[in-house]
DNA sequence: CTGTTAGCGCTTTCAA
DNA sequence: TTGAAAGCGCTAACAG
């Protein structure tokens, strides 16, 4: 604070009014190029910014937004966060990035809190945020716009942007197909979320345009927890109609999977492929042999906060995921399902 | 901004001035049991909450501080935020994190431009920022209190936290020696952060030390991502000079190596051990197979936002670091190295 | 196109 | 232990 300059200081330096120098300040027309000019030069000369404080105070809008967030995965976060912080950039606005804890009872009286105290313009929320009833109730009381990315409930409530669910199930069961696999378990995503759902019709779908029958007892129940994974995959490995591939829900049930199959000792994708929905880039990584949805974090992070700083009423945005082929998905050998490999 | 209620109507629901209830909100002595209990129900009666903008723009502290980051690794950056904000929630304090480019022409202005705007009372800098001299100039010009994580460069300027890294990879080399390697590739991080070069040094000493010689062709560049720990893979695994222990310097990295290795059918620790420095416990529980050196990232972050907020005076502290072995690395068998296992 | 005058919601003197 | 008044740096009416 050693000797920050004001408007006040600018006008001076300038030699017009500080309502003229505000004007510059906010790009408003009306101000001659010469004038323009010179309150510029008198700005740069000063090394003058100006406070956010006081033009929150005194004007009605902040230039901020928050991104509202429950750490989950690092490197989930870190895509969304570059997402909103672009953004911002381009828009001139300034990103408060707040994680919380949507597990607790005081989450809602938190986020009021936030936005009340940092009188941020709007709100960007990231799953699982997204759909934590005390958060948008907390919201929408406020009377204040905000965006959620990937909503899993209550689309319609407000703008948001996520991806077409029962597309990407459908591409990824189709490709699991086009390898020659003929029966092909599906694990179910959590019922709370919509795009549980929305995945299955589009596994069904896949199924359905092929001509290959659905069997209900290749379906399992899972809640996105690798434990459902696990499960489900001692259900399908070791019951009566065994499936050559299994494609779940989500990256932590195909975890599940995999780690069942890895137990087992049976070879990925030799002796039984493995599909996912990959929410962070980070299953790729760990598992090469695992093929998975991509979904467009980042895009979607982007488009959100894009949305949200054009005050876009009610919008929603579908953004285009990618397969993301990572080890040749061997077409099933059926010998080699009770073969017990080294590995 | 519905309904926001200022300290004007709190002051006039509990019957006492503005400045009492200031006094409450601040916490000051000399403010009577029973006026402190009536103010504070009729705070809570209104939903009242101070604005941050005008204690700012009255007062001459913000509460809130700046994180200053240039991301490379996701997990390294979430471990920093996480530890900057644990802090910040025990002082009550808002954090603000921003990204820049430290390879920007702009990145002093840019960072003296938050500062100013945003009124914060504090910056932290974490690594490479840390050793950015424009911002490093910026903020030094400006009277405004700093803490670095993991400095590189001018340990004497400012307060800091920071962990022993030539020691760190020393050890690791030192353990992968024990173990019986002899040749141990090395894969250098971003040549912006200073611990790289430190790493590096360790990595030479404790070959020195063991009468090992030092072959250049046995490091490789790398830049704190997975695709680089994939290349300098290939380049050793492939390369005239096979190690039979590959040292990376940080977690992403090494998941990169682990990745080809399984694309080769390489089993490690057997064909071939990874050992990397582990800013998170996300990769040892991923790969039980990698030994690393945990890095106290997030006390680093914590401790230095601690430093920051009770405004301690040029203060060092060095935090200690674990080898973290999970899974035996076997001693190295030749003979597996050139053998195309099955897996 | 430009200037004047009130505040925004708080904290800080200075009194009582 | 409490209160009254004067700003902090800016923008929003209104004038010119």
């Amino acid at each position: 604070m050693s000797d920050r300059s004001n408007i006040k200081d600018v006008s001076a330096l300038a030699g017009v009014s500080v309502k003229t120098v505000s004007r510059v300040l906010n790009g408003h027309r009306y101000v001659s190029q010469d004038t323009r000019e010179r309150v510029e030069k008198a700005m740069q000369e000063l090394e003058f910014r100006p406070s956010v404080a006081a033009r929150i105070l005194a004007g009605n809008k902040s230039g901020q937004i928050a991104l509202i967030y429950d750490n989950h995965s690092p490197y989930y976060m870190n895509q969304v966060q570059m997402g909103c912080w672009e953004a911002c950039q381009a828009s001139n606005s300034r990103l408060l990035a707040q994680p919380v804890d949507v597990g607790d009872a005081m989450v809602g009286e938190q986020v009021r809190g936030l936005v009340t105290e940092t009188h941020v313009d709007g709100v960007v929320l990231s799953s699982p945020v997204t759909d934590c009833a005390p958060v948008l109730k907390a919201l929408e009381g406020m009377d204040i716009p905000f965006v959620r990315i990937s909503p899993g409930t209550n689309h319609a409530m407000t703008s948001s942007v996520f991806m077409d669910d029962a597309q990407a199930a459908d591409d990824m069961t189709s490709y699991l197909i086009a390898q020659g696999h003929r029966k092909i378990g599906f694990i179910r995503g959590h019922s709370s979320h919509m795009a549980s759902e929305e995945r299955l019709f589009g596994y069904r779908r896949a199924l359905d345009r092929a001509g290959l029958p659905f069997e209900p007892a290749l379906v399992a129940p899972g809640e996105f927890d690798f434990d459902s994974g696990v499960a489900a995959a001692h259900l399908f490995l070791n019951g009566p109609t065994r499936p050559s591939a299994i494609f779940a829900s989500n990256d932590d049930m195909a975890a599940g999977v995999l780690s069942v199959a890895h137990d087992m000792g049976l070879s990925v994708p030799q002796d039984l492929s493995v599909a996912g929905f990959d929410d962070t880039t980070l299953a790729r990584m760990v598992w090469p042999q695992l093929t998975t949805i991509h979904q467009p974090t980042r895009e979607m992070a982007f488009a959100a906060t894009q949305l949200l700083l054009q005050g876009a009423q009610l919008t929603h945005r579908r953004l285009q995921h990618d397969l993301i082929e990572r080890a040749s998905v061997a077409p099933v050998n059926p010998d080699l399902l009770s073969s017990q490999d080294l590995s």
